[in-house]
DNA sequence: GTGAAAGCGCTAACAC
DNA sequence: GTGTTAGCGCTTTCAC
């Protein structure tokens, strides 16, 4: 490999010393007094050559990265994945980059992920916190790193966050069933997770369900099953309930629910689902949908982190975004 | 923030060397004849009090960052978020993370992020390269960076590269078509691009209309467009040719194209997509698909990135990976 | 206005 | 067996 040149190298051709071109690299020319000759001479000369700084040195002797790490669960969520997209377009214009990393459901392999980009001395954090993420979050913070958390919170450990109106949303969701579609029972799938985004969904579909006078039909499915087990316990908990209409607290979960409606020809009229997916207005019956605004979250989370990256902030923030309810 | 703890500190500690700490803690106790005595007290102690080798100065010092890039279009589609996982999966379990990005696009932020990645010793690069970085990937390859390519490749440049099965997957679709849904007209609706993987299936399609002795419709769409207009776009493409079954080129088409459908009540019996997605079995009509396999892909992928990582290849490997047909 | 040199945390050749 | 030290490429204090 053709040896990269260093800033000694520059600093050597051009017969003047590191620091002087360090200055200049560093748009420190009129602090520091270098005169415009110099200074031109030398960026004409970087530009010619293809210089380009070691950002891992720099890293080294700076502390600073320009550089935000993003953990999801799972990144080929569509939630997730837009989200991913938007904060790097936000985050690129307040010139950091990004980099990201899918957690999978195992948590060894997250903290190790957290571990390995404090080691690369990331500037800060965005994570979507799994279950068991509390100690190595609050010893992030513990050490000033600054951390933003979405889509859920963590009991118990003040910092940060962006959610949703998560019990509002699953409550105007579940009321449309009831008064606009006339649903006479009306289920709620949601996965067996104490994550209390998914706790708040279940409160706003129980209240709603209160003030209708109605029966409750819960049904919590565990993650690790495979899809067609889902599908299946979907079925039993459709027709064992007589289920007329049922809301899911995900966008994959409905799309789990859609398959058992369709394969086993289930008679549920009305599907609300919590995340919208581009796909829900176009099958039968369509899927209303419960969505997070993905932009506005976005943009709080990269203010709020690049706010504290530069040692301005005052004290946590704490973010709350109405959804969005998607009738179909 | 609490000060880290570095090796010399733990050296200080102990009241030993650097050196003796840095053997140990790179398994090199055995091959340089320390102690057991001493490598446990030094494994013990660095236990304790939690220490984490800088990986930016071990980077900087060994050049090595036990880091690939990934580096895809857009990681809200579900084709590269679906290769993300499981890349990010192989590569672990070899001993490397993974950070991707996505280039929206965006031929200049592609190229700084290449430079990016660069720049912090990143140990090997996988894209789905854009038009425009002919220049930059060849650069790369002039500094021996190892490199695979995936989904398409670039004219006229020699390098590592795992695509599918363009031309045959698309052949089969449209054949599928004609000969099992007894179309009369197939359209063909793919994007405005150069990309040699769109040439690929444009050219299958092709091959399969002329085999039928019929006539080609082919719509190309400029991707700059927004949703309406697509939508309209595929409209006027349907009626205007009197279609009765369309291929889409990919995905996200697809999805367009059913909008079209469903919104306008179009006569289309049946659809294929390049591509699968989770829901193309549930609308209506249903989605036949050319699936990808996309775990052999990401296999390949990552196998060759490691051997050529490991300066263990010989030559540039070219790997072309079948598809799948799904009637649906 | 410009330069010398220390030092960020680590590895590894070399010394003893 | 273990320690000393140079140096990876950069920033920045201090000296002139």
């Amino acid at each position: 490999m053709k040896k990269r040149l260093s800033i000694s190298d520059i600093a050597k051709n051009l017969g003047i010393s590191v620091t002087t071109v360090s200055f200049i690299l560093n748009d420190k020319s009129k602090e520091k007094r270098i005169s415009d000759a110099m200074t031109s001479r030398v960026l004409d000369y970087v530009k010619k050559v293809g210089y380009k700084p070691n950002q891992l040195a720099k890293s080294l002797r700076t502390g600073k990265s320009k550089t935000i790490g993003l953990l999801v669960e799972d990144i080929s969520n569509a939630f997730f994945s837009s989200i991913a997209d938007q904060i790097e377009k936000l985050a690129y214009n307040s010139g950091y980059h990004v980099v990201y990393c899918s957690m999978n459901n195992d948590e060894g392999r997250a903290k190790e992920l957290i571990q390995l980009f404090y080691d690369r001395q990331i500037d800060g954090f965005i994570i979507a916190p799994t279950e068991g993420l509390k100690d190595v979050i609050q010893n992030l913070l513990k050490n000033n790193v600054p951390i933003v958390l979405f889509d859920r919170t963590i009991e118990d450990l003040e910092t940060n966050y962006v959610i949703s109106e998560n019990i509002e949303g699953t409550f105007l969701g579940t009321q449309s069933l009831f008064m606009d579609c006339d649903a006479t029972k009306v289920g709620f799938v949601t996965i067996n997770s104490n994550q209390n985004q998914m706790k708040g969904r279940l409160e706003g579909y129980m209240r709603a369900v209160d003030e209708a006078g109605k029966d409750f039909s819960i049904k919590k499915i565990n993650r690790a099953l495979d899809e067609d087990s889902i599908v299946e316990e979907i079925r039993d908990f459709i027709l064992d309930n007589k289920l007329d209409a049922v809301l899911f607290s995900t966008n994959y979960l409905a799309v789990s629910g859609l398959r058992a409606i369709k394969k086993f020809n289930l008679p549920i009229r009305n599907i609300v689902s919590f995340d919208d997916n581009a796909v829900f207005s176009l099958v039968d019956p369509p899927i209303s949908s419960i969505a997070q605004n993905v932009k506005r979250i976005s943009e709080e989370i990269v203010s709020i982190l690049v706010t504290e990256i530069n040692g301005k902030s005052k004290g946590f923030q704490q973010v709350v975004i109405p959804c969005e309810f998607i009738k179909r």
